[in-house]
RNA sequence: GGGAGCAUAGCUCAGUUGGGAGAGCAUCUGCCUUACAAGCAGGGGGUCACAGGUUCGAGCCCUGUUGUUCCCACCA
């Protein structure tokens, strides 16, 4: 079967990768010959579909993977995907009440969990289906998921474990509560938004009578709550009203006032309300002060009994009744206009209520401790390092974490409460009966765990975890894990204390950190703006190949992309270059037998090539292992269109349309090569369209995807042969020059007369000359005397060039040409002899770099005595 | 309030230890030259944001300025 003529994705990547599945070349095993080399997929969320994002996020691993994995690591991909609790249940709410007009209490908690296990069935599947039209080389028969029986028995000992060692502990503090989600969640999960609003100063009367204060705020109807007044202690304009009563205004309450140096001079009145139950300060001054704690909000944001009259409003249409009652009242001092910001939930973007509660919380102090040396001694290391500097200074600012969430999809909380005598019990497995007083009335903790307690595991719960399994030695710790940076506090610091606590081992070596995919504009992509790209659109478009190689090409590591359909269009272009190209080379193998390539005598053009490739080689390795594969890829680009295809494969083209067998037989033997080990080199980043043209090489056997890396030759650098050659290759672009320049028809055949010493190379590459730069004969004279004709004149490096253009040669032009040259030349002389002149260069910069510019300026003083003769013959 | 990134051709962006400014797209000229018009050849286009400094030498290192994006931070 030959290569189809165009380049057509659709006819073959989804064969190929059933073929890679069939052959089981994804499947890492226990192998103690070989070095493992492991990632583990951040698992996507069963919510929905993979997005740009995520192929970017995969794309970057897989190419990793089938790198390391033909350079001959036993190698890991491990896939999987996250229950995402908290964003997964309010997906199922919500088709719950689309579809069968049905709130998650109507269903209960065992039928609620019943849909949710279907939609997990349903869209874990189809992102494992997704992952593989991108390509992904995992290996699946290690899929994953967070609530797996093994992974949630990891979970449930890693509570214990900590529970135990006095690192998780339950009480009551200041959280943050989504009124909408109806549940706690943790600081990392707030989104802060500035938002225009106002500050209402309110007068509280003081109970003797003797005046008002005035206090600002911006939540007014929390004042329903507040059970002291704060001043500082230093400040001149309150000193005597410390400890004296207030009366709070529509509630009547009567509150102290209290001194706290939390309390800033400057900004508002300089007097603070205080609400313990629902600011997060507040709730700090209140302990301080021992205040009451008067929660005034119920979970669904509408207020509570306490708030009297205004039970049963809505916290927002509280606000505005508070203002109007306090506004008639005459209490309402003033209103600024101020902007401040508002948390928001990070799921589904309500405004977020600090609010008292009794939680489960992570102790963080000592665990961050270890996290953050591993990184500080490069036991881990972050790419690019910068986003090192942003996980020290979270992990170094942190509270402690609240891992309880009011939920059901997700790790149940392994705690139970005896029914008769109170007592709490931490178990692993489900107790039977109570520890204290045998009752067997036990009720499980109705929480389940944030998400992300489950995903700090990821690294080693997937591998075995907590059993000592052989994957588990073998594989852990990992090697890289690929990530966006959005995404270092929820998840990467989080993954390398647990890592470290529960393994006493970091989870992984490199941490490599890319950037947002963006819309064309550079917007972020969301729901609300419609200018998501669905990235299986542009595979059934383009093909997984163009996909993957737009979003790698041109990068810089942790740098947002933009991804246009433009790129798309100039990969896809590139893509059909090495279609074509390879095409071409095979046509041209039909019926030759292949010599391998130590046995081919070379010529220059084949060493020459041969030493590019050589030193593609060393650049596109050197930068793959260093996570650069966005430069990779450009140099990988660069040398096949401009060295394989804008030139060797020109340059061959005489052979292979020439007579000489023996010498047909050596350059296709090159191509082959050359071609093989491009591909090669391609394959981590589009293994589809090199796995398909791989299968039509004679001398390839097997899949690319297991074949040997290339690797770099330190002997095939041929320095001597790689100038000779760009000599010629200077020549050729001189003679298109000119014909360009003089307006000759590219296809016209000129005459080529040269001076020169080098003489032998001429001839040995006239064949090249003749065929690349559209020359009939070339002549080798020893003085321009020689000529008859009108000559238009070309002076390189070592070559005087003459071109009889007949009537095209418009002697006014060609004197104007030559003295451009000339000045040129003139310039370059200038700017080597200041560099020279300058003692200090001479003095201080490296010798080679001085023998260099020495050398630089022999020449142009050469070249500029040839042109001005020439320039002179026309004068005279 | 703290921190970070970015500022290079008309547009989008590379530029890895400091040593003659690059690519893609766009544009101009000429070509269907038997792999490829998704192409070939040739060309134009840049005070590398601004101002200082270090250096023989700065797009790259240092300081400051401006603009811009993002992250963190509970000023009620």
């Amino acid at each position: 079967m030959d290569m189809q003529k165009t380049y057509d994705p659709s006819q073959f990547e989804s064969r190929i990768y059933k073929d890679w599945e069939a052959k089981n070349l994804f499947r890492a095993n226990v192998n103690p010959d070989k070095k493992p080399f492991t990632i583990v997929m951040p698992p996507p969320n069963i919510t929905g579909q993979l997005h740009i994002g995520h192929a970017l996020d995969e794309t970057l691993q897989d190419t990793l993977t089938r790198f390391k994995r033909m350079q001959g690591y036993e190698t890991l991909w491990l896939p999987g995907t996250d229950h995402a609790s908290i964003a997964t249940e309010v997906k199922i709410v919500e088709l719950m009440r689309k579809e069968e007009g049905l709130t998650k209490e109507e269903v209960g908690r065992e039928g609620f969990l019943k849909r949710a296990w279907a939609w997990k069935d349903k869209y874990g599947g189809r992102i494992v289906e997704q992952l593989k039209r991108l390509g992904s080389s995992c290996d699946w028969s290690r899929l994953a998921f967070t609530m797996d029986d093994n992974l949630s028995r990891a979970v449930k000992e890693t509570f214990v474990n900590l529970y135990n060692k006095g690192l998780i502990y339950r009480g009551a503090k200041i959280i943050n509560w989504c009124p909408s989600c109806k549940t706690a969640i943790s600081d990392a999960e707030v989104e802060y938004a500035e938002e225009a609003s106002f500050l209402w100063h309110i007068d509280y009367p003081l109970k003797d009578g003797s005046g008002v204060l005035t206090v600002a705020t911006t939540r007014p109807e929390t004042m329903l709550g507040d059970t002291a007044v704060a001043v500082n202690p230093n400040d001149p304009r309150y000193k005597d009203i410390i400890g004296k009563t207030i009366v709070l205004p529509i509630v009547n309450r009567e509150i102290p006032i209290v001194a706290d140096d939390y309390v800033e001079l400057e900004f508002g009145t300089g007097a603070v309300k205080i609400t313990p139950a629902h600011d997060p300060n507040d709730f700090e001054v209140g302990l301080r002060h021992n205040l009451e704690v008067i929660r005034v909000m119920n979970d669904d944001g509408t207020m509570n009994e306490l708030a009297g009259k205004y039970a049963g409003l809505d916290r927002f249409e509280c606000r505005k009744q508070i203002v109007e009652d306090l506004k008639q009242a005459g209490a309402l001092n003033k209103i600024e206009p101020h902007a401040h910001n508002v948390g928001h939930c990070y799921r589904c973007d309500s405004a977020v209520e600090p609010i008292v509660s009794k939680q489960w919380f992570v102790k963080m102090e000592d665990l961050v401790k270890p996290a953050i040396k591993a990184v500080k001694d490069k036991s881990i290391r972050f790419t690019p390092d910068r986003f090192a500097k942003i996980y020290y200074h979270w992990l170094e600012n942190i509270k402690d974490w609240c891992i309880s969430r009011q939920l059901w999809w997700g790790h149940r909380i392994p705690v139970y409460y005896c029914q008769d005598c109170g007592e709490m019990i931490v178990s692993i497995n489900e107790p039977t009966s109570c520890t204290k007083c045998n009752s067997h009335k036990l009720k499980q903790d109705e929480d389940v765990l944030d998400t992300w307690f489950s995903s700090a595991l990821w690294p080693f719960s997937t591998l075995g975890f907590p059993e000592k399994t052989e994957d588990l030695k073998y594989f852990y710790p990992t090697d890289v894990l690929v990530t966006g940076y959005d995404i270092i506090f929820f998840w990467v610091a989080r993954m390398i204390f647990s890592g470290l606590e529960h393994m006493g081992e970091i989870p992984f070596r490199d941490v490599v950190i890319h950037g947002l995919v963006r819309d064309e504009q550079g917007r972020k992509m969301s729901k609300s703006l419609g200018n998501g790209v669905d990235p299986l659109q542009i595979i059934d478009e383009y093909g997984t190949d163009t996909l993957r190689f737009t979003l790698m090409t041109g990068i810089a590591a942790g740098s947002d992309i933009r991804f246009s359909k433009e790129k798309c269009e100039s990969s896809r272009n590139f893509i059909n270059k090495v279609w074509n190209a390879s095409r071409f080379v095979l046509m041209n193998t039909e019926g030759i037998d292949v010599l391998p390539i130590e046995d081919v005598k070379l010529e220059l053009k084949d060493k020459w090539v041969l030493s590019k490739l050589n030193s593609c080689i060393k650049n596109v390795t050197s930068n793959v292992e260093h996570f650069e594969l966005g430069v990779a890829l450009t140099t990988l680009h660069d040398f096949v269109w401009y060295d394989l295809c804008d030139w060797y494969i020109e340059l061959c083209k005489s052979a292979l349309y020439g007579s000489d067998e023996k010498k047909k037989q050596r350059t296709v033997s090159v191509l082959i090569h050359v071609l093989k080990q491009t591909l090669k080199l391609l394959h981590p980043f589009i293994p589809f369209v090199t796995e398909e043209i791989y299968s039509y090489i004679p001398t390839a056997e097997g899949s690319i995807m297991v074949s040997e890396y290339p690797k770099y030759n330190p002997h095939r650098t041929y320095r001597k042969d790689m100038e000779k050659m760009s000599s010629v290759m200077e020549i050729i672009k001189s003679i298109r020059q000119i014909k360009a320049q003089t307006g000759a028809a590219p296809s016209k055949k000129v005459d080529l007369f040269v001076i020169t010493e080098s003489q032998k190379l001429i001839n040995d590459c006239q064949d090249l000359i003749k065929k690349l730069a559209g020359v009939e004969n070339i002549t080798l004279i020893a003085d321009k005397a020689e000529l008859t004709e009108k000559v238009v004149t070309q002076v390189i490096d070592g070559f005087e060039l003459y071109i009889p253009l007949g009537e095209l040669v418009d002697i006014e032009k060609e004197i104007e040409r030559l003295r451009q040259e000339l000045k040129k030349n003139e310039d370059e002389i200038a700017r080597a002899q200041n560099k020279l002149n300058n003692p200090g260069f001479v003095q201080k910069a490296p010798k080679d770099l001085i023998e260099i510019e020495k050398k630089k300026l022999e020449k142009y003083l050469e070249l500029r005595n040839k042109i001005k003769t020439n320039l002179e013959n026309y004068l005279s």
